[in-house]
DNA sequence: ATGAAAGCGCTAACAG
DNA sequence: CTGTTAGCGCTTTCAT
């Protein structure tokens, strides 16, 4: 049941709207005319691009103060022919684990100085197209492009452009450009291996119905995990999911159905991981004392539903955060780095069951 | 525990990035040489600004066409003096009740043109006015703001610059500028009277412990609920929750405390309900039966942690549409509409238990 | 209906 | 150490 109520708030016709009114902001000539300097004094002042005598700079400082100066980055990105703006291709941020990539993205951007334009994909191919014109339009310095599905068209015309790009999250082989992602197999591998590690051994698998690199290596690390220990990889033991908690615990109770049923499931996803809990749970099944589930992703979710479930956690902030370092390395020619690099580490979360759980 | 274990991945080393090499975009100038007309007809072509003869346009088309020609949105921003971007302060996109108005936002400015400089203040007075000065620098058409604390500092030096500003979600009644919120007096009001016709006769409440406008309001309709009613407004009922989760747990033990306690407990919003939906669980009540909790906001761990939760939903994608549209009419000069003004709806979804919760 | 040309505000030679 | 000036690519008068 669902009532309609509420209702909306606009104070907008109480105020004399001023807006356009007083938007120009002094410029560089402006600064120079007061500061009684030329302009490229000015500029040299503020770019720190050649030696300025003490006296003119605190001229320059001044004025520049005096007049709330700002100078123009429109301006400067056309003379300079690069700008500072990132683009970032998501296909939503709505979903928590590309919000926590964005602003791990955003927050690393600021810090050297740059914005960042958001595009939201969608999940459509043909919106990353058009996005693609939008940031060539804007001349952005480089891109960072979350894919949304299996098409890389948008990442090959931005290659063709020669616009700099790093692809996070998933593989796109066939993209010449360097991608961040987490180590999905042994992500997958560490999950399986922490079940078997409690006894475990008839692990079931929840798997992505579509293939995206990401979900698909979870998958072989599975597999890895099971022929390491011993154990027969059943290929009736990996259920195809879906995308939405309901898949996950439809296809749970297709493996509980399975003779012998497994006593533990790893879910590509948390979830999936979810659906398999709550299956569990109208199964009569107590998690995890009578059966073990191990997720992936690690979002609130998760948490929020059962603060004891174990997941393995990618470090989505900071998978942003090295995804637009090493853009900006990219864009500054500091190349991206031959060695050195620093793991971009997967947890595996095993949380404490507290006892205060909703669900017990 | 938590044991640390994965890696990441760049095979950045394999390619050779030819970024910046190819990085020329054709130019107005090689769109009209190659068309044999003259840059301004070109223009006119493109911006539909004068009539052009069928053949000239065509071959201009023609060449914008071969050329892959993509005008470049710096020099048309420094000419025309104003640019198709928006800035968007958030203070934080990782929560999902502000990506969900984010995206309502890159959705309405996106159908109209305009990109978005996301722009993260972290619920820093501070970051906000770092990023007042970059949209600033980037000469951005306007921006829109949600608020991250009772400091309007940034939004008064909006106002003072003449940038087009709107704010969101929150009311700002010193700024002088439209808003967009919904209306959390009757979210209030119509949650407390559910629980009323519930039959509940001691209802308590979960306040935020500062207060910003939105939740303040939040209360005040849960009084005149209680007061048109007929029901004593009894400031004891009232607990100051937090922020986490484990805040509302906290209150709503002590609410539980009280002689008599309340039958049923309105949330200011759902990390609340969630953590009183946890104490009552702990009590060994059974919600919604024993005990109902309404919540506010509508967040998907709410849906996640209690299918059957009631709570108040706001349209946060709606709000940011909303939001979007009246800033970008206010910056056409289509100014705000007087009158029509089509109701921002806030709904009390009361979903039905499905017993399949993971809770029961 | 079309073109020539003057800038928008800034940076980066080039000249002193 | 400082100033003059030629553009960056585009829009928009002003002529034709």
């Amino acid at each position: 049941m669902t009532s309609l109520l509420i209702l909306w708030y606009t104070p907008v016709n109480d105020y004399v709207i001023v807006y356009g009114r007083r938007g120009t902001i002094a410029t560089i000539r402006d600064v120079a005319e007061r500061a009684e300097v030329s302009v490229a004094t000015v500029s040299h002042v503020i770019n720190e691009t050649r030696p300025v005598s003490d006296e003119l700079r605190l001229r320059v400082l001044a004025a520049m103060q005096a007049l709330d100066y700002q100078p123009n980055a429109l301006a400067r990105g056309l003379r300079r022919r690069r700008t500072s703006t990132l683009g970032l291709i998501i296909p939503d941020t709505n979903n928590p684990y590309f919000a926590e990539v964005a602003r791990g993205i955003e927050q690393a951007a600021f810090e050297r100085d740059y914005s960042v334009i958001l595009c939201h994909s969608d999940y459509s191919p043909e919106r990353e197209l058009q996005y693609v014109d939008v940031l060539r339009a804007e001349r952005a310095a480089g891109v960072i492009w979350i894919p949304a599905t299996e098409c890389c068209e948008a990442a090959e015309r931005l290659v063709e452009y020669g616009m700099p790009l790093v692809i996070l999250d998933r593989h796109a082989p066939d993209v010449q450009c360097p991608s961040v992602v987490a180590d999905n197999f042994r992500g997958g591998y560490f999950a399986t291996q922490h079940l078997i590690q409690l006894g475990h051994r008839r692990i079931g698998c929840i798997a992505r119905p579509v293939g995206l690199s990401h979900s698909q290596e979870r998958i072989l690390g599975y597999q890895a995990a099971l022929s390491d220990y011993g154990l027969p990889v059943d290929e009736i033991l990996i259920a195809k999911g879906g995308f939405r908690l309901e898949d996950g615990r439809r296809v749970t109770f297709q493996l509980l159905d399975l003779v012998p049923p497994p006593t533990a499931i790893f879910a590509y996803n948390d979830i999936m991981a979810i659906g398999a809990l709550r299956a569990a749970h109208e199964r009569g099944l107590c998690v995890p004392d009578d059966f073990s589930i191990v997720g992936f992703d690690d979002i609130p979710q998760a948490a929020f539903t059962c603060p004891a479930l174990t997941t393995v956690s990618q470090p989505k902030l900071d998978m942003g955060r090295r995804g637009a370092k090493l853009l900006l390395d990219l864009i500054d020619g500091t190349g991206p780095p031959v060695e050195g690099d620093v793991p971009l580490e997967v947890r595996l979360v095993v949380r404490e069951s507290t006892g205060q759980a909703p669900q017990q």
